[in-house]
DNA sequence: ACTATTTTTAACTCATGCGTTCAGATTAGC
DNA sequence: GCTAATCTGAACGCATGAGTTAAAAATAGT
């Protein structure tokens, strides 16, 4: 019985639960199962979440503002000059790649999926919470390496979702939806087609490069 | 009561099935709402198919046959040569995308993202029945193109992959996992702005052109 | 050490819903 | 019209699981 303490039940409480949740879904989750796998009585979870559909909702919650933590930062790391534009940009598609993968990324897109006709407005909320900024501070760090002469954009908005589609549109395929491994050289040759693709679109026409491969 | 008959219950079955699943989905759905919805008695549901999961892998089996029927149609009306090639693709990107945009389209991926991870051997049966073959038409409509010198493509599947990728990308943003309606005008400029960047990056250099809009 | 809050244990209520049973009605095929 | 199959209706058994209750036990703050 680690953490005999009051406050760090809750965080027991949330770690258990998004495990249970990934795994089972939420309507086959049952709370029992969440509440012993967290070293905790089931009135105690009933204490910190009114009911199971309150604790499913904070656990969504958190696990996307932790996603979308981790994919700002890899973004914020984008140098606005152009040094080793495809390098760079093949680090950080693998950087966001990396965080949709992760257990918790899937698990989040996957739950969402199921649940958003039941639960419109948490789809809503997550939305503006994680991708809404997501997709802002990509398109502002595009636009400047746009400003900069590097990259041909008319729409940093449409350019950056693009981007995302282009790098990650494979991901659901290569990994069956989160529920199986993908080798590190598949997703490292998915990172690069896609980026090559990306410069082929909308790198300045000045510097014309020719990629490494298709 | 119509369809009094024998065999048609069946199928009355599956139409109903394939609505309530879509609506509620796999967990929430009760057998009685779809022998009520399809007009028949429970245990005909229970004569015709074994169980629950066997009812609700008939219909997603049929359900991505379905689908995977129309978008290959839509792919083969690809012409090989490259008359207006930017409008073709347009238009097929629309048919693509309308499919998934459909009740029907919807459905199936939501039900699929929520039930992968209890059935994985359904994940891979559709993936066969339905992805694989789709992407490969693609593929072979894009390597024709190639071939003809339209279109300057190293691996036709990447590029097919990459295609469906640039045009299909934000339906999700867009129309919120499929549960909310999508304007003609942004279906049209998104489908547009994938085709553009498609073109940007695969058209055949001796042709330059300038996309409309970005 | 005393008090108030929280946790635990274990049992309980109650609703949902899968799958089954069986007698009686309906239909198809001959 | 007769027979064999299928469909209906309504009820049932049974398991699962959300959320609650109660008193006893443990803990934090003072």
């Amino acid at each position: 019985m680690p953490g005999r303490g009051r406050i760090d039940k809750r965080t027991a409480i949330l770690d258990a639960a998004v495990k249970v949740f990934s795994q089972e879904g939420y309507a086959q989750t049952n709370v029992d199962a969440i509440a012993s796998l967290a070293g905790v009585a089931k009135p105690t979870v009933y204490n910190h979440f009114h009911d199971k559909e309150t604790l499913f909702r904070t656990v969504m919650r958190d696990s996307a503002d932790r996603s979308a933590a981790k994919i700002i930062a890899a973004f914020a790391t984008l140098p606005d000059d152009g040094a080793d534009l495809a390098g760079e940009l093949e680090r950080v598609g693998h950087l966001m790649v990396e965080c949709q993968l992760s257990e918790e990324g899937w698990a989040l897109q996957r739950l969402l999926y199921a649940e958003v006709a039941r639960l419109p407005d948490l789809y809503d909320e997550l939305v503006t919470r994680a991708g809404t900024p997501t997709l802002n501070v990509l398109a502002g760090r595009l636009a400047g390496l746009a400003n900069r002469g590097h990259l041909e954009i008319d729409d940093p908005l449409v350019a950056a979702g693009q981007f995302m589609a282009l790098v990650a549109g494979n991901l659901p395929a290569l990994s069956a939806l989160g529920t199986r491994p993908v080798g590190p050289d598949v997703l490292a040759a998915a990172v690069r087609d896609g980026v090559n693709t990306f410069l082929r679109a909308f790198a300045a026409p000045a510097r014309r490069r020719s990629p490494r491969r298709s």
